[in-house]
RNA sequence: GCCGGGAUGGCGGAAUCGGCAGACGCAGAGGACUUAAAAUCCUCCGAUCCGGAAGGAUUGUGCGGGUUCAAGUCCCGCUCCCGGCACCA
């Protein structure tokens, strides 16, 4: 009895998204045009093509495709794009290991991941897919190094940098973690190289004024506060007793200067070797530079480690007492934040009191509480100066500008602001990333490859292996060139760039992915920017996320674009747990896209994870639940499918009307404004079981529109189902190209409404009001009311309180 | 230590501007349909107590105070959990 006369009681979601999927490839709905209509700019984050997509893709591309497909029905001109962040290091180290090249093996990634995304039903303009590691588009990220470079905002510079020895190449600042490889974990060490770096300390101001314009979660903005750590002090110079040098130092603490008994020198501090030259202390202080050098980073800067030092012999004069104070090397002085050097203020400050204890130096109390008490050490809150020459008795506050003053007009020292962050190391020493479009000429020195000549591509002959320098490096051929100013034999820069600036302007491609003269048409990019919604990942809080922020500015000053700010708002979505912990392949708890996708199809899937915890949240991966959506979804299907009776019910009529009204309201700002899909989806689940109590006891036509409304409010979270029901209810056009429903606010307004009766705040009665009704109207009717008799009876009535709509409350004496 | 976020039934979560806590779903219980099961449909479902039941009382949003007619929501003081930063002068 396989013969199905009746409609069935289930859709086969195969055939549905089968069906479907191939009629969007083919029509192209969701291409992206510049339109006499307003713009919605919906990005995600792009992938690393790593081959698969996992749980926290298929999150968080769902997200974006709810908010795209929204947009779309509300009738704005949508941008939203993929892409693939398809340099980086995977790639080579399986290159590595198979000898199959980064590229082939990069490519058929994509495919496979592209494929899969067109299977969860998303709506990209693939029209504009971007690939970073082709030529077409790392050209452009070499046109942008050069601009950044005549911009005098990418420089050479040689130092200690942070050292991968696992990935054999440098990091960023950014991307040492706790002491290690944010990539993999492993430890950091320190080598001296000459490398290349962004100027980003030059927009730190401007990093942290634009956070104040942009709509992101506070978690992020602080993060990136905190990041650039901007500190407000100044620089205090001690003259070398003896010597023709000065030690600058910096404190923001000038107001505690009295209290310096000492000066300390971080042990890499180039003035270290001077002043011990020739003393006694000598071999002792170069021992001890030796020792601290070896000391890993993670120890190095761990607030817990010990304290260590020593006496160089040396002694600096005190800018306005003239005393001679000792100078020291400490391994608790960074060298590269601040001057590298710090005035010893043990009464005023935890580590100098520390150290002062351990070494017995003099701990003279400058600042005191306003109380005048006698303060416990250190003491590091504000007060009033006390020894302190013609400053005693100043608020310590003030003091700050009127000894950097004194300091200034002494020509030793002056106001001076501090950063955290340093510049952005963008030189690796790997092959598979765009190459830095610079050769070096040993008259000229580095020389930028002219405009005409990029691309710089990466050369096909080199071996994989794991070694030394950058690949490059072996690539002869490609690395001995002749100098694009002078016509000598040169070489190239072999280093290649760190894959976060090919990610940093990506989302400006997108604007024009076909210009094949320059990045992005100023017009195009000032039409679609900035991006309206930006949903990613909190990892990339003061990675990717403040490396964009910087490319903007920088475009932004040259003349390239209008906004100064990329990403308007920041939806940062949490991670998908299963098992009750971060899925992992090492934890064995990993989940795959595709089976899960192929069990319950792709809307149960999305649905599911819309519905189960807000975007922000970690959501946690259930069998059980999304059993639950699937169940939804099918109850849905045979709500519309099933032969249904008719009626003229006025009462049902009009309580559909009301709910359907609600439901439209509701959907639109959740979807729209509150971006709460998890409680969009229960207000469609709401709607549905309404529709299912009463749908038959209105006329055919009402059903019908009924209908229409469940089938467009959930095109945008499940887009093919709402498509199998649009066709279902007779339309040809597909429902993502349809309209946003609306609804007539006097459904809104209920004529009769329950209200609660209390007394003193505890509910004892409820009660019919019309909307019509005043509020003495509701008092006199609550004060009368049966239910409250027995709480009323024999008590002084205080005070009636009564909130339209909501309730009355009687406030009785006891 | 500092910064940010959080804590609500057995579970995920809702309560948007100080106004009836627990929407919606999951799990569970009972019932209908079925030869039976699945599926589906209907009902119940914070805790404690009273009651045969209908119903009622008390209590309840991490803890302790406070403001208010009214607090999950506001204020003060804590506890614990998650995330970030961590000798940054």
């Amino acid at each position: 009895m396989t013969e199905k006369t009746q409609a069935p009681d289930r859709y086969d979601i195969k055939a549905v998204e089968t069906r479907w999927r191939e009629r969007w490839e083919a029509e192209e709905p969701y291409r992206a045009d510049i339109a006499q209509k307003p713009k919605y700019y919906c990005l995600e984050q792009f992938p690393y093509p790593s081959g698969h997509l996992h749980m926290g893709h298929v999150r968080v591309y769902t997200l974006g495709d709810v908010i795209a497909r929204y947009y779309r029905l509300r009738g704005y001109a949508v941008l939203h794009p993929m892409g693939w962040d398809a340099f980086g290091m995977p790639a080579e180290n399986a290159a590595i290991k198979s000898g199959i090249p980064p590229k082939v093996s990069t490519l058929a990634n994509i495919d496979y991941m592209k494929q899969q995304m067109r299977q969860m039903g998303l709506s990209f303009d693939w029209n504009r897919e971007v690939t970073t590691c082709l030529p077409d588009y790392y050209r452009f990220t070499q046109e942008l190094f050069l601009l950044f470079f005549e911009r005098g905002l990418a420089y050479q510079r040689a130092g200690a940098v942070n050292w991968c020895p696992s990935c054999e190449t440098v990091l960023a600042n950014e991307q040492v973690e706790e002491g290690k490889c944010w990539r993999c974990d492993s430890v950091v060490t320190k080598r001296d190289l000459t490398q290349w770096y962004f100027r980003i300390t030059e927009y730190a101001d401007r990093l942290l004024e634009g956070l104040t314009r942009i709509d992101w979660p506070e978690e992020i903005k602080a993060q990136q506060t905190h990041w650039i750590g901007r500190s407000e002090g100044a620089t205090v110079q001690f003259d070398l007793e003896d010597l023709g040098d000065r030690i600058t130092v910096f404190t923001t603490r000038p107001d505690t200067l009295f209290g310096a008994t000492y000066v300390v020198l971080a042990p890499e501090h180039p003035l270290v070797e001077r002043l011990i030259a020739g003393r006694q202390e000598a071999d002792a202080v170069r021992a001890f530079v030796e020792r601290e050098r070896l000391v890993s980073d993670i120890e190095r800067t761990a607030e817990t480690t010990e304290k260590r030092g020593i006496f160089t012999g040396a002694y600096a004069l005190h800018p306005l007492t003239g005393a001679r104070i000792p100078v020291w090397v400490a391994n608790y002085v960074l060298v590269d934040y601040g001057t590298g050097a710090v005035m010893g203020v043990p009464a005023h400050d935890q580590r100098d009191y520390l150290y002062a204890t351990k070494y017995q130096l003099p701990i003279p109390v400058v600042v005191k509480p306003e109380s005048g008490e006698e303060p416990a050490l250190p003491y590091v809150g504000s007060g009033v100066l006390v020894n302190s020459g013609r400053f005693t008795g100043m608020p310590s506050e003030g003091a700050k500008g009127a000894i950097a003053a004194e300091l200034k007009a002494l020509g030793h020292g002056d106001l001076k602001v501090s950063y955290r962050m340093r510049d952005w190391l963008i030189s690796r020493q790997r092959y598979w990333g765009a190459p830095i479009p610079i050769v070096h000429c040993s008259e000229c020195g580095p020389v930028a490859v002219p405009k005409d000549q990029l691309p710089v591509e990466l050369p096909d002959n080199v071996q994989f292996t794991g070694q030394g320098a950058s690949p490059l490096a072996q690539a002869a051929d490609w690395v001995n060139t002749t100098c694009p100013r002078c016509g000598k034999p040169a070489r190239r820069e072999t280093d290649t760039m760190d894959t976060f600036v090919d990610s940093s302007w990506y989302y400006l491609r997108y604007a024009s992915p076909h210009n094949t003269h320059e990045p992005f048409s100023r017009q195009e990019a000032d039409y679609w920017m900035p991006v309206d919604e930006y949903v990613g990942g909190k990892e990339h809080a003061v990675l990717h996320l403040l490396y964009s922020r910087f490319f903007t500015k920088v475009l932004h000053d040259a003349g390239w674009l209008s906004v100064d700010e990329p990403f308007q708002s920041l939806l940062s979505q949490g991670m998908v747990i299963y098992g009750g912990a971060k899925m992992s392949k090492s934890k064995g708890n990993s989940l795959s896209p595709e089976t899960i996708l192929a069990e319950w199809g792709a809307d149960a899937t999305r649905l599911f994870m819309l519905f189960a915890a807000p975007p922000e949240k970690d959501f946690e991966w259930s069998q059980q639940g999304v059993e639950g959506s699937y169940r939804f979804l099918q109850r849905v299907y045979r709500l519309v499918v099933r032969p249904r009776g008719t009626g003229s019910d006025a009462g049902a009529l009009e309580r559909l009307n009301r709910i359907q009204a609600r439901t439209i309201k509701k959907v639109t700002e959740d979807l729209g404004e509150r971006r709460a899909f998890n409680t969009a989806v229960s207000a469609l689940m709401e709607y549905t079981n309404a529709l299912y109590q009463e749908i038959e006891a209105v006329s055919p036509e009402k059903q019908q529109q009924l209908l229409e409304t469940l089938a467009v409010l959930l095109a945008p979270l499940a887009p093919y189902l709402a498509e199998e029901l649009w066709h279902e209810l007779g339309h040809h056009e597909s429902v993502h190209a349809s309209q946003w429903p609306s609804y007539d606010p006097a459904w809104l307004v209920e004529d009769e409404v329950e209200i609660a009766l209390q007394v003193n705040g505890k509910v004892r009665g409820r009660l019919v009001i019309g909307a019509e009704w005043s509020e003495d109207q509701i008092q006199a009717q609550a004060l009368q009311h049966e239910s409250l008799a027995p709480y009323l009876a024999g008590h002084r009535v205080k005070k009636v309180v009564v909130i339209p709509k909501r309730l009355v409350n009687v406030v009785v004496a006891p």
